[in-house]
DNA sequence: GATGTCATTTGTCTTGGTCAAACAATGTAC
DNA sequence: GTACATTGTTTGACCAAGACAAATGACATC
């Protein structure tokens, strides 16, 4: 009741608006400073207290910048402006009039989680798990990704669909854990990418396909992604880059780890992150889509020993 | 090659040392102030570059803080005088025979992932999974987390253990999962807290508990949470804090999340980081040990209907 | 279409200062 | 001796205004 902060009252502290948006304090202050947005209120001691409609504001400039927009143009929009970026349907995403898929997001904004988990189910038997894999999850990712970035679901939705998947896809991989298989990929991404869904996929991949996964979950550092692989002696290391995952940053990073890793050590690298590289990075199989995995694997079969890895393309 | 950060070169910029040590920026520049501790270099454009040296001693002055000691005291000890207190086995650890830790933590240590899995596997049936969690897991994490500041281990092993122990919960929950249960409990962490582990506990405890966990991740906003909640028609809502938390910013948290959730849903915090909480907040059950878990539940369920949340302690 | 140059935008870092909350120490009543 | 109020010290978060490099966009050239 007494509490100065949030609810209709005056507003939240620097440091909550930071946790909510994901905007630095320094960016907040230096927007104020240029762009006269946000304003906060201040308290009695004269630190910014920012109002909740704001922070909700901060919060939708920030999904717009992921999606490419930049702070100077957004700045000078309106609430409504803002809104009707949000309904901006792009044509660079992989057109989403499946009527199939649209039921499926349904599914996830209406928290039918009990229908999903069937369904689930349901397809993964039907169609095995590679094609459940290809024709329906990762689309269904991508379209979940989009609809949030697009303000139709919210955090909440986004998260439970995710929970439902890791789950899926952990029961199912617990009852075929190999005990060998060839060849041995180490599964991980990069620092800075947080996403796990794209390795647990690449995880149930390589397992029907009788190759031995090695699971380190995300954002391990460069040199410890070297250590590993040579401590689980692996034959490839695949990493895994989402679309919030920036380009240059991701060509870079598997430069990095090429000229780190052994030359007889395969490097893939998946994801949607990876379709904008469109330079080849030599000694690195780029894999936008998940049947690039399997001609990896089987080029990697074709190939046994020795291969210096310069052979592709 | 020529990159011209990281690496033993001449030091690491504060932004990197801000995410391996857990200490603001703010903090960092106001010792080197006042205590003249730390003392970077500058590269050509004035900005710190920390020594690695000084990155380490910092990480371990941090892990000595969150065990009570205040910071004026550690600056005035040179690097042995840190060491020794470093040694002290604090009897605070609930550590039940330290012996079998220390094999478990060389278990870790040498990437022995099998033996870990079976150690795993027979310990909970011995135990049971609520004695498990309390003696074994728990302190276990704490060991290892302390192994890896203290850079007994690296990512790679960090990496690798926490992803067995995911492994071991998801599967052990997949095939408990209740449909009913009360009380219902909406698990997450506030946006910058990544661990996950913590979530997977409580909710193998609250399902043995037969009470009805909802996962959702880490990381969800407060009003998403209370969007959640609402629509989850949850009784309680249980957040996790690491160490690597700031105490401040997770009391802050607590205090908005309580002010925007209904006066009837309980708000429980557990986590090593509720541990430097001295102060209680209004209507916010602090659990910093697993122990206080159950007495959250038993004392929401000698209490059914409109609980006002105010009447604990 | 690829590549190079230049201008603008943008976020991070800098300094040095203020202040509330947390903590330790001391005094006082019971 | 213990409980509690009071005072003094420590500590980290916040503030302002400026500087600058890295990223981005625009435009010319090969």
């Amino acid at each position: 009741m007494t509490n100065s902060s949030v609810s209709s009252g005056p507003g939240l502290p620097i440091a909550s608006v930071e946790r909510e948006t994901g905007l630095s304090k320094d960016t907040l202050r230096v927007w104020e400073r240029r762009y006269g947005f946000p304003t906060p209120e201040r308290d009695v001691n004269g630190e910014r207290l920012y109002a909740p409609v704001q922070v909700r504001q901060l919060a939708q400039i920030k999904r717009l910048m992921d999606r490419g927009h930049r702070p100077g143009k957004l700045m000078t929009l309106d609430e409504a402006g803002l809104m009707a970026l949000d309904q901006v349907r792009s044509s660079a995403w992989p057109s989403p009039d499946d009527q199939q898929l649209e039921h499926w997001l349904s599914l996830v904004k209406t928290h039918d989680t009990e229908a999903l988990q069937r369904a689930f189910h349901r397809e993964m038997a039907k169609r095995g798990m590679a094609r459940f894999v290809q024709d329906i999850v990762a689309p269904l990712i991508a379209r979940v990704g989009e609809a949030w970035s697009r303000n139709e679901l919210g955090v909440f939705e986004e998260h439970l669909f995710s929970q439902h998947l890791e789950k899926l896809f952990r029961t199912t991989l617990a009852n075929m854990t190999p005990k060998s298989g060839d060849p041995r990929v180490l599964l991980t991404t990069l620092s800075g990418e947080e996403h796990t869904l794209g390795l647990l996929m690449v995880e149930a991949l390589l397992v029907v396909e009788d190759a031995y996964p090695v699971l380190l979950g995300p954002q391990t550092p460069i040199d410890e992604i070297v250590r590993a692989a040579q401590i689980k002696a692996v034959d490839a290391v695949c990493l895994s880059f989402s679309t919030a995952y920036s380009p240059a940053l991701a060509a870079q990073g598997l430069r990095d780890l090429r000229l780190m890793l052994p030359a007889d050590t395969q490097l893939w690298a998946g994801g949607y992150g990876v379709k904008p590289i469109r330079k080849a990075i030599d000694g690195v199989c780029l894999m936008p889509e998940f049947q690039d995995l399997f001609d990896c694997l089987a080029r990697w079969r074709s190939e046994p020993g020795g291969n210096t890895a310069d052979d592709l393309k």
